[in-house]
RNA sequence: GCUGACGUAGCUCAGUCGGUAGAGCACAUCCUUGGUAAGGAUGAGGUCACCGGUUCAAUCCCGGUCGUCAGCUCCA
């Protein structure tokens, strides 16, 4: 019998008969790897265990310890969980159903709606189902056997997905699963009694193949877990991100809220967070007089004409609001979707040299977006919302320093509030012409700017294709709200379209007009989409310089309401956010009220200070902090203030 | 926009198998003047989202509208 050499990921090399399985090899080398390994990777790629070795390769198992092997048992879990939903609705006709980040969800055609209590009764029968504990078997077939045997079966869906597969390049294989077969690449656990611990999230529609014209199929979300220890950690978990969500805090926080009698999507900023997003505005507002930005401000509506030139009217038409106009007279206006148009105009209003450029505009201003009823989410999605928007009017040769500028000016703001876990994307064009304008060439150009500044900086980047602007490719940050959803935050976008749309000119050094290119650029994005991200990142715990009220004083009884005053009148003068406590309530009321507020610092005043003429601090979170000289305490405050300290 | 769920006091939620409602917190008044996360008493608060239908009677059942939540789709 022939050897063949098997390598491990620590370096060593072991022989094993030909054609021996993954799962033998584990099992050689202890029981406790063939009970934990879920799937294996062989020469990178992962397989089932049940695959059979016939050349020298490198292997890897993977446990659940593993994000493959998570995949692996994930996916394999919404397989039982087609299974079960056969068995309780024999009409089922079944779509996708694959693993993602925390889980898996498959898409089932059902006439009747599946309601939560269904969704129990699916997870008894997976329980059931798994107890059995039978094997996922592979089988490898033609493109025609799968096509019959999905025929007999009646699974329309299925036959769909085969008709776009391609024989000669992909695999045709189905995995059984006890009565459960489907059509699938894999690889899969061994058997399905691996899978321990179920829970089945939540049920939506989904359109099938993510189309909207098609059919929408039910979606049910789960995730699965080896030990109940797990799986309760991350039920824990996800009741801990409710907490955090911005929706809640705003409200807790008295920060913003939203009523219908305003209009849905149209967030009202209370003093609270108003405070928090000055602050915002301020810091951004210095960063930029730093950078040679100049202010302008520009009304929320502009004539239709404005938005007919710049392309956005009416090819947008559904995400803006309907336009303005009297009754007698053909006047119509837009309320803006956008500030660019009104930023060109500024452009526009006087003759410009080369030695003018880079112009940097720079206005937050509040654009009106008329966005689907069921994509708006607080203010992470608003109908009306402030972009930290400028248009950078630039020389071709400028550009790559500008971008990179600009790139640092982001990093910057992410820095100031401890965003260190984002993701960057250069969003390219794709081949689809009709969804840009302007000449292929100048994209190519503008897209190799783009990656030579992202380079340049160090960004560590993706590359998406087709998610570009209609007039010139971006880079976006991106930050994970609380449930893992994706926001873009900042932009970087060059734009090579609209100067000329607009007809933008410059005087170069040699006496003739040139076209300037823009940059738009936002380094927040939007106000309300950032402090909403915020608001999640810090769980409602602001670091001092950005929180609403930084000081709390708390008189002990009436009686020091007067030297409490002194305090807090002393804290004002020096630029603090304070407020005091006076009323009739005992210092622990006073206390627990201030801890749940979230704020910073709380001042103890009593007899002792009084008399000492010192004040007793209180950490929020850390407790008594013992006494100080109101002088050392502003001192220390101020300094944290002044650095932006995060703690 | 689509699928599903939900909407009861300022907030968090209970409740009524159809007879117009209740708790805790918050708020107000009084007692208490208290030293680091809830002192006590009393009181005020609701067109049960809105509009229509069925019914002797609707907060509850039905339809529509608005809004919220999860996901899909979309996202200049």
């Amino acid at each position: 019998m022939e050897n063949i050499n098997i390598t491990f990921p620590d370096g060593s090399v072991k022989q094993f008969e030909k054609g021996i399985t993954a799962f033998k090899i584990a099992e050689s080398i202890s029981h406790r790897l063939a009970d934990d390994a879920l799937a294996v990777k062989v020469n990178g790629e992962t397989k089932d265990l049940q695959c059979k070795l016939d050349t020298d390769s490198t292997i890897q198992f993977l446990t659940f310890k593993d994000e493959e092997g998570k995949e692996v048992y994930w996916h394999s879990t919404s397989h039982l969980m087609a299974h079960a939903v056969q068995e309780i609705y024999p009409e089922a006709k079944f779509g996708v159903g694959p693993a993602i980040e925390g889980g898996f969800y498959y898409d089932i055609d059902i006439n009747s709606p599946i309601t939560e209590e269904d969704l129990i009764k699916i997870e008894n029968k997976m329980l059931k189902i798994a107890k059995c504990n039978d094997q996922f078997i592979r089988q490898d077939l033609s493109k025609d056997e799968a096509i019959k045997f999905f025929k007999a079966k009646g699974d329309e869906y299925k036959l769909e997905i085969l008709s776009g597969i391609d024989e000669n390049s992909e695999s045709v294989s189905l995995y059984k699963e006890g009565e459960f077969v489907d059509l699938c690449r894999g690889p899969h656990l061994p058997s399905a009694g691996k899978i321990k611990y179920i829970k089945l999230l939540n049920i939506s529609g989904s359109y099938w193949r993510g189309d909207e014209h098609n059919k929408q199929l039910q979606r049910i979300y789960g995730i699965s877990f080896p030990k109940k220890k797990m799986l309760d950690e991350h039920l824990a978990l996800l009741e801990e991100a409710k907490k955090r969500d911005h929706r809640k805090l705003g409200k807790e926080l008295e920060l913003f809220f939203f009523t219908p009698k305003v209009g849905a999507g149209l967030p009202l900023w209370l003093p609270k967070g108003t405070v928090l997003r000055e602050t915002l505005e301020n810091f951004l507002r210095e960063e930029q007089v730093k950078r040679g930005y100049l202010p302008v401000i520009t009304p929320h509506i502009g004539n239709i004409e404005l938005y007919k030139t710049s392309g956005h009217y009416p090819y947008y038409k559904d995400s803006q609001f309907p336009t303005l106009k009297f009754e007698n007279s053909a006047e119509e206006y837009l309320l803006r979707p956008m500030n660019c148009p009104h930023h060109f105009q500024i452009y526009s209003s006087k003759m410009r040299s080369y030695r003018d450029l880079p112009l940097r505009l720079a206005e937050f201003g509040t654009v009106y977006r008329y966005e689907q009823s069921g994509e708006l989410n607080g203010l992470t999605r608003a109908r009306s919302f402030a972009v930290d928007d400028s248009h950078i009017f630039v020389r071709q040769d400028q550009l790559k320093d500008e971008i990179c500028n600009v790139i640092d000016l982001v990093q910057t703001v992410f820095s100031a509030v401890g965003f260190a876990d984002f993701t960057t994307e250069l969003s390219y064009r794709d081949n689809n012409d009709e969804k840009y304008g302007g000449e292929v060439e100048l994209w190519e150009k503008a897209q190799k700017e783009i990656k030579a500044a992202a380079d340049k900086m160090n960004l560590d980047y993706k590359i998406v294709e087709g998610e570009a602007a209609f007039y010139g490719p971006k880079i976006d940050f991106i930050v994970k709200d609380v449930l893992g959803r994706k926001w873009q935050l900042g932009t970087v976008q060059i734009d090579y379209v609209m100067p000329v749309r607009f007809d933008l000119e410059y005087i170069g050094s040699d006496g003739k007009k040139h076209r300037p290119v823009v940059i738009h650029r936002a380094p927040f994005g939007s106000l309300e989409r950032f402090i909403g991200l915020l608001i999640e990142h810090f769980a409602g715990y602001f670091p001092t310089w950005l929180t609403p009220v930084q000081v709390t004083v708390i008189p002990v009884s009436q009686n020091y309401v007067e030297y409490a005053k002194k305090v807090l009148n002393s804290l004002k003068e020096n630029g603090l956010r304070a407020e005091i406590d006076e009323r009739n309530e005992k210092i622990g009321y006073k206390i627990r009220e201030c801890e749940k507020n979230k704020i910073p610092y709380m001042l103890i005043v009593g007899e002792k200070e009084q008399t000492a003429g010192n004040i007793s601090v209180r950490k929020h979170k850390e407790g008594d902090k013992g006494t100080l000289s109101l002088n050392d305490f502003i001192d220390n405050i101020t300094d944290e203030i002044k650095n932006k300290l995060i703690n």
